[in-house]
RNA sequence: GCCGCUGUAGCUCAGUGGUAGAGCGCAUCAUUGGUAAUGAUGAGGUCGGCAGUUCAAUCCUGCCCAGCGGCACCA
């Protein structure tokens, strides 16, 4: 070990210590307010604790609770352990086992019997106010592992020891504390408890979770925090929280009466009227880009024999998760045993198989929006979002091995202008590739993977990759969104599979007049109609674009003398293909307006005396705070091109 | 599926071992008004389902169903 280390601070500036001198001495060297401001340190961009001795020339930096993303990873860690600790301060019985930092907070997996309440997360805040009032300094050495082992079997933790021999090799360990409390912990740490701000995290929910996320191991209890620096910050994450609330699609979808569910169809969707414009239209613009791409359109049965799901693999596979349908026929000698369709590519193939295809018809585009039906776990269901009864974009394009490259192309140009159209300026393509157990020669997978990895180039798409992550029978491309909040969806994938065609025995004639196999790309773009409805009803708060608003514009009657007029204007907003409804009910202007706004209608025409003379309508713009009167020709025209979906809008010019 | 919580009017929610309330919505009447809630009156409930305890259960107990928050799952 050198004598003197050489740091460089972020500002060039270089000083020299003695080897072994910790962050703590550094900051307390340069000026004792940074020393008091100073929660840690980065060395080479590698953030760690003031304590820790330093040991070599390095970039080096001391992070105050200004640095806000070293701040907050410090404090959610710290918050975890605090936590951890007041809990078995109040309970000793309670096993504690691991405690991550996630956005936004931490949780720390517990193992107790008695469920903890809503009472005890409150007696858990006050406890942790009183530890870090105790400013206790954190401290952590370094030690063997079987000395760890011993001391966790000692104390009665057999989840730390569990999780020390999970970890490889047989480096060293470090152990954590502050006062008398100690975990297992690489960290890095705060100096003390007092540096964690008191009145800025808060203790949200608890919910079981599987101890190592198997579900055959046992459950625990898993308490959530949400940590920042300042009072501030958290309170401007809980109203984030109450906003994010306020766009549930499962509240917007009772408030603009768009769908309901209800227990007698648990996880299937009663689309209302209003709901299933926005359904219809999503469907047939989708419909026109697919045809306008060279995709012919199919419709298959719902209710098929378990013979074919046998021979796809699904029977065997997926059995649990369908909705089987027994038939007794009077004279069959046994019962047939059919399964709703959970997906549409068995069938697909069967279109396929009829006739005699030719390398000549490939590629070949097959799109179906099929009702499929999955039995999905009753965790699982989730509004409209995790549904058990559903319809996809779904398609398969039966093609050369020569073909996946334009192929993917092709789909990746068409789906990139789909979610253009559909508000989505960016996405993220993510490729998974071949996973440890999987089907198929591994230089059929090197084929497929090179040529969907240069395809997504071609596209000009970026990706990351996805390790491991790829279906059994061949690499995938998972395209995901961002909506206006922040959060990602996965929604579109692209598919090769070498496998159903092999097990559904699908051909072609090639070139040479002998048979070969076709490969099969499944594909979809806004993947379930029901989900992505729901994610497009959360990205624009229910204020959907015109196109896709199921109730474009109310024509509302100030007083009941314009309430002919209001119906001539109806009608002429109707003639122009607008959806087009009067109000003309005994209620004052300021009522109607608000009912309508809260329905979430883009436009309301308010008409009174002044336009009945003058042909006008008072237009109001949802969200907006007044309104114009205009000439209802100028509306009528205005509105009519707005109304036209995105790729409609295009070919008028 | 697993852990926890919840289920009362169309919606949001109070409430009690002696068969129930508010606001909004709905209906009727009055009001004809100018851009986010006009007033009055009225109707509306097998208190999620099935058992049990009890003289008596919406309330207590058990089982089931569904929803919510997570976990696991997502062909």
């Amino acid at each position: 070990m050198a004598e003197t280390i050489s740091l460089t601070l972020p500002d060039g500036a270089k000083r020299d210590y003695p080897a072994g001198t910790t962050g703590a001495e550094v900051a307390a060297d340069i000026s004792k307010s940074l020393s008091k401001a100073a929660i840690a340190v980065s060395v080479d961009g590698e953030l760690t604790d003031l304590s820790r001795p330093l040991d070599r020339d390095a970039d080096f930096a001391i992070h105050t609770i200004k640095d806000e993303a070293q701040a907050l990873e410090l404090i959610r860690h710290d918050c975890a352990h605090v936590m951890a600790r007041a809990v078995q301060e109040i309970w000793p019985d309670v096993k504690v086992t691991i405690g991550p930092v996630i956005d936004n907070g931490w949780y720390y997996d517990f193992d107790r019997e008695e469920p903890f309440t809503p009472d005890d997360l409150e007696r858990i805040e006050k406890r942790m106010r009183e530890i870090i009032n105790l400013r206790d300094p954190v401290r952590t050495e370094v030690w063997p592992r079987d000395k760890a082992i011993r001391f966790y079997e000692d104390n009665n933790e057999p989840y730390k020891v569990e999780l020390i021999e999970a970890i490889p090799g047989d480096e060293d360990l470090r152990m954590y504390w502050h006062g008398d409390w100690q975990d297992l912990c690489r960290g890095p740490h705060l100096a003390h408890t007092g540096q964690i701000p008191a009145d800025a995290f808060k203790l949200m929910s608890v919910a079981g979770a599987y101890w190592r996320g198997d579900s055959s191991r046992p459950m625990l209890q898993r308490i959530y925090g949400v940590g920042f620096r300042s009072r501030q910050e958290l309170k401007a994450y809980l109203t984030f929280l109450e906003e994010a609330q306020k766009r549930d699609h499962r509240r917007l979808g009772r408030e603009m009466d768009l769908f309901h569910m209800q227990e007698e169809a648990p996880g299937m969707v009663f689309w209302h009227p209003n709901g299933w414009m926005i359904y219809r239209e999503l469907r047939a613009y989708i419909q026109r880009r697919q045809d306008a791409a060279g995709y012919v359109e199919v419709n298959t049965p719902q209710v098929v024999d378990r013979k074919l799901w046998e021979a796809s693999g699904h029977w065997d596979k997926y059995q649990e998760h369908m909705f089987i349908v027994e038939v007794d026929e009077e004279h069959a000698q046994e019962k047939r045993v059919n399964a709703l369709k959970p997906m549409n590519c068995p069938c697909h193939v069967q279109v396929y198989n009829t006739g005699m295809k030719s390398y000549r018809d490939l590629p070949l585009r097959m799109a179906e929006f099929g009702s499929c039906a999955r039995y999905e776990p009753s965790g699982a269901l989730h509004g409209i979002m995790r549904v058990r009864g559903f319809v996809q974009d779904d398609a398969h394009i039966f093609c050369t091995e020569a073909q996946i490259e334009s192929e993917t192309k092709d789909f990746i140009d068409l789906l990139s202008s789909v979610y253009a159209d559909l508000g989505f300026t960016g996405f993220k393509v993510k490729f998974a590739d071949r996973p440890e157990v999987r089907a198929g020669e591994d230089e059929t997978w090197d084929k497929a993977e090179a040529a969907l990895k240069s395809a997504t180039e071609a596209a000009g798409a970026t990706y990351e990759l996805n390790p491991g992550e790829g279906a059994f029978y061949g690499p995938k491309l998972e395209f995901v969104l961002t909506d206006a909040i922040g959060r990602d969806w996965q929604c579109g994938t692209l598919q090769v599979d070498f496998v159903l065609p092999e097990r559904l025995d699908a051909s072609y004639i090639g070139e040479d007049g002998h048979k070969h196999r076709p490969v099969m790309l499944h594909r979809a773009i806004v993947g379930s109609f029901e989900r992505f409805i729901g994610i497009m009803i959360e990205d624009h708060a229910g204020k959907l674009p015109f196109w896709l608003a199921p109730r474009q514009v109310v024509v509302a009657s100030i007083v009941s003398d314009a309430n002919d007029y209001a119906e001539n204007v109806v009608a002429a907003l109707k003639a122009r293909g607008i959806r087009a409804e009067a109000d003309l009910r005994n209620e004052k202007i300021n009522y109607k307006v608000r009912e309508h706004s809260v329905g979430k209608v883009p436009v309301i025409l308010a008409v009174g005396l002044k336009e009945v003379e003058e042909g006008t309508v008072s237009m109001r713009r949802l969200g907006d705070k007044g309104s114009k009167v205009l000439p209802l020709d100028t509306v009528a025209t205005d509105l009519a091109a707005e109304a036209l979906a995105p790729d409609l809008a295009r070919k008028t010019g």
